[in-house]
DNA sequence: TTGAAACTTAAACATTTCGTTAACAAATCT
DNA sequence: AGATTTGTTAACGAAATGTTTAAGTTTCAA
């Protein structure tokens, strides 16, 4: 699910475009000012796009923008203002911002940019997982344990990445066979067993989890 | 320097659009038709962005789009149409697109996205990989180990060319037939491992990377 | 057009790696 | 305690990979 923050001091704009992302799939939160947005993404939630005004009564959307980009250089901005002119463009997209609409925006447009925005940073961000001292990297297919790294074969690697990508949810042994063994469950179950033995003893050094039995059903990772 | 691909069937407009990025600091290519795109991409020429029109003489743009994202999932496309509906963009972006703009479109404006476009897409700005004594030159389609020449026939340079752009990252046979045999699998997948023989080979006095075999997945290189 | 060289690919065989099973030990539940 | 579930290990066999060869294909120059 991602996050979107939307920067607009107009109200009822404001509410409007939050609504209409919560209901194509995005979680929205709508901030009135620069500084309220600095407050929420600062608060501790994290956001995987941002669509901001320019002007707005605090701080305005370049200047914004600009300290975003200091802390961030990944996340996605998007410029939607009433300002049509060359300077104002030039001005944003110099400070770093992503893509820039003029009011009135048709919210569907609105959609397939942010969409276009996602997939782009999507591509650039790898696929990690990390865990304190642990590092595993679905593109390498490989674990780090503080650096070094743990020789993992894919079927290994799959379960523990699997496991470890949702913490505390039990999978019993059909389960993991369904989706790492294309469904072929002929060769039996017991054979998830074996590979959680190899897991346990690959990664004794780790502290930052540990493979629990759910007796009678399955397995599952547990953060320490 | 970014090499711009314009796909664009009317001649003025495209020799306008052409002669403006070359004089703001870009390497533009035109072109009159997908088909003479095609050619100039198959034909070796590395391009970092795309411009393309919609309605063509052969193949129109979203086609144009889909078969180019099929092969490359990152290089940036931006449409330049006429068509102002939503149907449209909607289908553009469906495909794949990064950005799309209106005709009359204003040049100094399609600069603004272009950089905003090549930014996100993290492109070095030049088509040379540089590792230690090795030099991988990709318009030249060349090797060279502490300056001297390893010939590379065109497979063989694709092939180390992607590996050596993405080190750790391994890629499965598929993958690699898909984007250097034109997606033509017909070929047994087993002919990825005899190019990774030759390369291996090839490569022995070289001590800057590996190539090294994911069992049960694919390739990839490792640098020393 | 023709021949030579370079390139590509299928096939065959050698080699390596990995997955599975089976057996027994240990733990857990009733 | 007895039954069931789980932990662990090692060995075998299957599958994946490495490499070479030879035959087919393309390219290019004469």
């Amino acid at each position: 699910m991602f996050r979107i923050l939307v920067v607009e001091d107009d109200k009822e704009l404001n509410r409007t475009v939050c609504t209409y992302l919560n209901q194509n799939g995005y979680e929205a939160v709508g901030c009135l000012s620069a500084g309220e947005a600095y407050d929420a993404m600062y608060g501790g939630s994290l956001f995987d796009l941002i669509v901001s005004d320019i002007m707005m009564p605090d701080v305005d959307g370049f200047e914004f923008a600009r300290t975003v980009r200091e802390q961030d250089q990944e996340i996605p901005i998007l410029f939607m203002t009433a300002r049509d002119d060359f300077a104002s463009k030039q001005k944003g997209f110099k400070t770093g911002i992503d893509d820039y609409m003029v009011k009135p925006v048709d919210l569907d447009e609105l959609l397939l940019r942010i969409g276009a925005l996602l997939r782009r940073a999507k591509i650039v961000s790898s696929h990690k997982l990390e865990i304190g001292k642990l590092v595993l990297d679905a593109d390498e297919r490989s674990a780090y344990l503080d650096g070094e790294e743990i020789p993992l074969t894919v079927r290994e690697f799959n379960l523990i990445y699997k496991l470890l990508s949702y913490p505390k949810k039990t999978f019993t042994r059909s389960q993991l066979m369904d989706e790492f063994w294309d469904g072929d469950t002929s060769s039996g179950l017991r054979t998830v067993d074996v590979y959680m033995t190899k897991l346990r003893s690959k990664f004794s050094g780790c502290e930052e989890f540990q493979i629990v039995t759910v007796h009678g059903l399955g397995y599952k990772a547990v953060l320490k």
